[in-house]
DNA sequence: CATTTAGAGTTCACTAAATGGAATTGTTTT
DNA sequence: AAAACAATTCCATTTAGTGAACTCTAAATG
């Protein structure tokens, strides 16, 4: 909306994304009214818009008249996340035949990490993250692993805009614990999560440093048998696969 | 393109979700001269697009300057095929149980199917088909399904767009074959795919007759399991299923 | 290693398309 | 039958699209 002044977007197409969003947020189903308000556009404007979208098959009207996501946009979802995670895939395959525990891959989008990639452990009681899926940055292993990497004032801007749940009693609460770890972080050269995000779940994580889009892979399980040894066991094979995979997305994507 | 003339639609809405498809039809990748190629826009029509898609976060510039799906995709395909799937997931999974096979849902967008909802057999062989992935509709159990609810003229059109493949010696190479294998549907309720999209694999399917946006169910599993016999017991749950299922989305969607 | 060169990215002035306020017409729900 | 919301029309104003020419950058060539 504004954005179009400064970096010269077009308008309808900013618009067009806006109300996908708003949708999104309303829990994947808005009335014409209730976009209305929330995307503060005009009513003839809002409808011509959702009527291309529509058509196009990337929004279905429901029977009472309010619009949903249509299943256009899963089949672009889809090649979006198979694309990101293809070349991960066996690489994270690797590190669960290493170690014995789940591995994932997440970039950051907008505010929020978003899991594309991940191999499962095949342990009864695994740690499981769907691709696709979306998180917080600073309650995550993966999250603190990106966020390091940027330079503070995003790390402000984007922690800011979501605020500071703590899922649990080890969560970072505030900006300053936050900054801190971030710079724990770079001098170890990875993330933990101990029990941050979820309670009896620990993550050892790592950026890709050349990702074009910043990206990390971490490796998570139970506290019972993710401990400090299982650590030192974790980041030189964590370290070996950021290198491949970074390399890679260097060059590639 | 020339549909704004006829639907109203907005321009640039309608070129940037071409862009998009002309991406993922590429594999996930394409340079900008790709683009004006398959386009046909002019290139700084193609530019300003994408600045604006690079910018949301669709897309993402590669080092090598080309053009990929961005990860702003994977959120927006997840949170369509949850909506989608979200309510037929214990229905699925109600089928499963029963039946011991894994079961799928999928709906038309364009010219093909895609999955949305899916709940999977514990049999170590099993079909297994991720939400997401599209499939043509002449070959598939749920396509066929799907077709049976068409108007022939639409069944025409759908059908030629996208050409009849024949992965196996079983599948329907013509049309004149497709219309009386959609005649039998019709009448007796539901669709089988016998080997017609994979050798070895059977799947029994029923539309969802009131959803807004044609829809099937089936379950599937292979021959030596899922045999006529195994279709008797399959129909009256599958029909059960997709009442409730049909009910629902005519109501919420 | 300097030089082509191909393609990406940009600019501009003009034409085409999209926008949005106000008012109008449908369509449900009450 | 009224009220509430959705859908649509009109058209002056704003924004986007386009063809041609230009700059920039990276990598292939000699």
């Amino acid at each position: 909306m504004t954005e179009s002044k400064t970096t010269g977007g077009v308008q309808s197409v900013e618009r067009v994304f806006d109300l996908l969003n708003i949708i999104t947020a309303s829990g994947g189903e808005s009335s014409l009214s209730e976009l209305a308000a929330k995307s503060e556009l005009p009513l003839p404007t809002i409808h011509r818009l959702l009527r291309t979208l529509v058509f196009l098959g990337y929004v279905r009207q429901l029977p009472n008249r309010s619009y949903a996501l249509g299943p256009g946009l899963i089949r672009l979802g889809y090649t979006a996340s198979l694309q990101l995670g293809a070349y991960a895939q066996p690489v994270l395959r690797r590190i669960v035949d290493q170690l014995g525990e789940s591995a994932n891959m997440a970039m950051l989008d907008g505010h929020m990490v978003v899991y594309v990639g991940q191999a499962q452990s095949s342990q009864s009681m695994r740690t499981f993250t769907e691709v696709g899926r979306r998180a917080h940055a600073h309650d995550t292993g993966v999250g603190k692993a990106i966020l390091a990497t940027l330079p503070e004032s995003q790390v402000v801007s984007i922690v800011s805009s979501m605020g500071m749940p703590t899922p649990t009693k080890k969560s970072l609460g505030t900006m300053e614990d936050l900054l801190a770890d971030l710079e724990k972080i770079r001098e170890r050269g990875y993330a933990i999560d101990d029990e941050e995000q979820e309670v009896g779940v620990r993550c050892f994580s790592m950026a890709l440093p050349e990702a074009p889009t910043p990206t990390a892979i971490s490796v998570s399980g139970p506290v019972s048998r993710v401990d400090w040894d299982f650590g030192e066991r974790a980041v030189p094979l964590l370290r070996e696969a950021a290198d491949e995979l970074s390399a890679h997305f260097a060059q590639v994507g």
